[in-house]
DNA sequence: GCATTTTCACCTAGGTGTCAAGTT
DNA sequence: AACTTGACACCTAGGTGAAAATGC
């Protein structure tokens, strides 16, 4: 997922240990299209059926409070897929859907239920934070040229598409 | 360092939480060069004096007896350096010493003393190995082409080095 | 008519030994 | 003469969007 989520964590117990993790929860129960000549994402039909539940516990689990709040905790390296059968551990969701990322800080003494493939535990011990200016719609393809710009701009793995010298090279294989 | 040393691991308590670190002590009180025509390390005076001790704490460590014990332990990240001065948590060695690495396995609750910059604590709740078929000897060039051979002939990142077409690469830049 | 998957050139990031040049 | 360092070609490993191929 890029860009990646970042968050900076406060209000920790320095010597209690942590797990740190991310769902990614639907926004509504719909499917949405891109009609682009109003550039805008339409309501296009109720959401396919839900997906096997997937939490991306963050890798540098178990951490202290002490280390958790000393550094900014980024989740550059989670992984979306469309593939319901996944097997390498990423978040399932339905492409052309509405989500929210969700940050969940998990007590060591609560996390007994903390698992990659259950729905993230409530109550006591854990708290659970969304951004609603992160929230994002899902695609296969771009449905429009701003997010493309935004990708290859800030995603330093896209460098060889920024414009300088774009016409010297990118020659097809015969 | 290459080849890296992996481990198994038996007889750890399934459930208990262990560190696996490694550190690499000197074998004898000699500096040592090679002899090449009779193809034989030579002592060459007495070593040089002691470096800062450093460990290298495995990065899957804390992790469960079960854990551990699942799966091969690898120490392929460990890095060597001959720089007294170095600030990256590498293993600092002399260059033309003969060197023994260990292996610890340390309970957590015997960990307390456990730093990458401090000798490994030592007593209950610590385990040290060795193998003595692993005692090697420092250089800052290759001594003999077996060893050369060995290299790249097993590390995939030295592919480029291997017989196979190595005439027609390899020019140099001007 | 789309949505999705596959392939590919182009990158980042970093692990190899070689060689030239420097140091001791 | 032996040792050390730095630049470099050559890899592994894997993250990008474009475009082609496939699916629905």
């Amino acid at each position: 997922m890029f860009p990646a989520m970042r968050v900076k964590i406060a209000g920790l117990d320095p010597h209690q240990q942590y797990y740190i993790a991310m769902d990614i929860v639907p926004v509504d129960n719909k499917r949405y299209r891109y009609v682009y000549h109003s550039s805008k994402w339409m309501v296009a039909g109720n959401a396919d059926s839900p997906v096997p539940p997937r939490v991306y516990i963050h890798p540098d689990s178990l951490a202290s409070g002490d280390t958790w709040m000393r550094q900014v905790v980024s989740f550059d390296k989670l992984k979306l897929t469309n593939n319901e059968l996944d097997d390498q551990g990423h978040i399932i969701l339905h492409s052309m859907h509405k989500y929210q990322p969700r940050v969940h800080v998990i007590r060591k003494d609560f996390s007994s239920e903390l698992s990659p493939n259950k729905p993230v535990p409530s109550g006591e011990g854990v708290k659970t934070f969304s951004f609603p200016e992160t929230v994002f719609t899902t695609v296969t393809a771009y449905q429009n040229q701003q997010i493309t710009r935004l990708k290859i701009d800030r995603n330093p793995f896209a460098k060889g598409f920024r414009d300088s010298g774009r016409n010297s090279y990118r020659i097809r294989h015969e």
